[in-house]
DNA sequence: CTGGATCCCGTAGGATACTG
DNA sequence: CAGTATCCTACGGGATCCAG
């Protein structure tokens, strides 16, 4: 690592976000946001996993997404690649603190997930019945 | 609203997040994973706002792209539109209670998000300067 | 075992013009 | 003011085959 890559923790409690309508905070939500990030990131919650490994932990998800998804990841730092030069190949993908504090910051949203899908699901029938019977 | 909208306040605190990988969580995820939802929920954490406002708030959005997130966030009973007959035309949306649970929830993802961005740019650089070098 | 290279398709989303 | 209606493009992402 550099010098800028991380200048000391950052006590991110403290941060005013009341100004902060999208701009860069979608530009970072980008991490999590597409279809394959959060799955691997809650796979290596428990620890470093190689890719064999994370492809069958991962229901749905094909070799190409995942070798895409965590060359993303470790791209930004949110994990590294480790290769143990043995036949067959071994690769160890581990969350680096960074991705620890990303995982962590995700909870919420997840729980918040699990908590309202019935109630999202409601809500999505109960317009679409509304919208129908409209018309 | 009808019954299952929303059973009662929900305490996701307590809900066990270890065994759930991907499925359930990335669904709703989805809510807040387009590019323009978070944006139109943060604006709304002020208050309710009306169109034109939400148009010129968000920087960038397309006329067509603030229509349609605002009706998913509709659907999803995230939140609410009251039209009032006047002229010229008067729309409001406003967050719902589960809407603003959401928005609290998105919080420390934005928080990180800030707090990392730094973080973030410079370990891309670096990773592109290796690759570039490895060439 | 761990990918890279191709091909292909659906859809998110931008630009523009029109309407009650 | 608050949308709808089209058109069009880029890109995410699946399937498949190949390679070190």
């Amino acid at each position: 690592m550099t010098e800028q890559a991380s200048s000391g923790p950052v006590d991110y409690r403290t941060i005013d976000i009341s100004n902060v309508p999208d701009c860069r905070a979608r530009e970072v939500l980008d991490l999590v946001a597409d279809k394959w990030s959060l799955s691997v990131l809650s796979t290596l919650e428990a620890g470093p996993r190689r890719f064999t490994e994370l492809k069958r932990s991962i229901t749905g998800i094909s070799q190409r997404m995942l070798t895409v998804t965590l060359r993303d990841l470790q791209r930004d730092g949110i994990l590294t690649r480790t290769v143990y030069a043995v036949m067959p190949p071994n690769v160890s993908y581990e969350l680096t603190a960074m991705g620890r504090t990303l995982q962590e910051a995700t909870h919420p949203l997840i729980r918040w997930s699990i908590a309202h899908v019935d109630a999202i699901d409601g809500a999505r029938a109960e317009f679409d019945n509304q919208a129908e019977t409209a018309r």
